[in-house]
DNA sequence: CGTGTAAGGAATTCTGACACG
DNA sequence: CGTGTAAGGAATTCTGACACG
């Protein structure tokens, strides 16, 4: 993977970055939003993957959305997503299968 | 700048990722070699940069190379980029110049 | 539900120094 | 010169709880 999803920073660093309180970080994480590594000592990391989606996470929260609708509203997407990817592979072995 | 170049990781992390030990790599930043940031409270926070950067550092300490000696090299390799940046700049000037 | 805060403890980091070679 | 280590202190983070609404 990229510089993008690897799991190195504190979440001092991360408030600061997002402007989201400890507090706040910590609670979307209760709440099954974001999925910080931890070290062995139990510290918190996260990427910078993590840093946008805080930031995305921050501004529906603005919205008035509540934590559980932003969480069904990202499965949502993941879901598109995937169906998104296994057409695209179908298409992809079917020109492929065409070739040969 | 792009993420590679934020200062976000701390000493523990570098550690982790570079494979050196935290003395050797504050002992590199006393050479010159490498400037992290700090935070309000004194904490180094490096970039990925700064992790490929102290990688390149390890390894010129293997084949015996001596701080000071890298610290010259990398002098040297800034100053070959910025005559070939000054020279790219130049003939850029130039071409646009025949434009117009 | 979402968030602030005080509490106590543990993990992390910092500096300056001594040691060895 | 480059690096390990023990020392003491400060900054950072962690959890569980109480509070408010």
């Amino acid at each position: 993977m990229s510089y993008k999803d690897k799991k190195v920073i504190t979440i001092g660093m991360v408030s600061e970055l997002t402007g989201l309180t400890e507090r706040k970080i910590r609670y979307y994480e209760e709440r099954k939003l974001v999925f910080p590594e931890r070290t062995p000592g139990g510290t918190r990391k996260y990427s910078f993957l993590d840093v946008e989606r805080l930031i995305d996470i921050a501004n529906k929260m603005e919205d008035g959305m509540q934590t559980f609708e932003i969480r069904k509203m990202e499965q949502k997407q993941l879901r598109k997503k995937e169906v998104r990817d296994r057409m695209l592979r179908g298409q992809l072995n079917a020109a492929f299968n065409l070739r040969k």
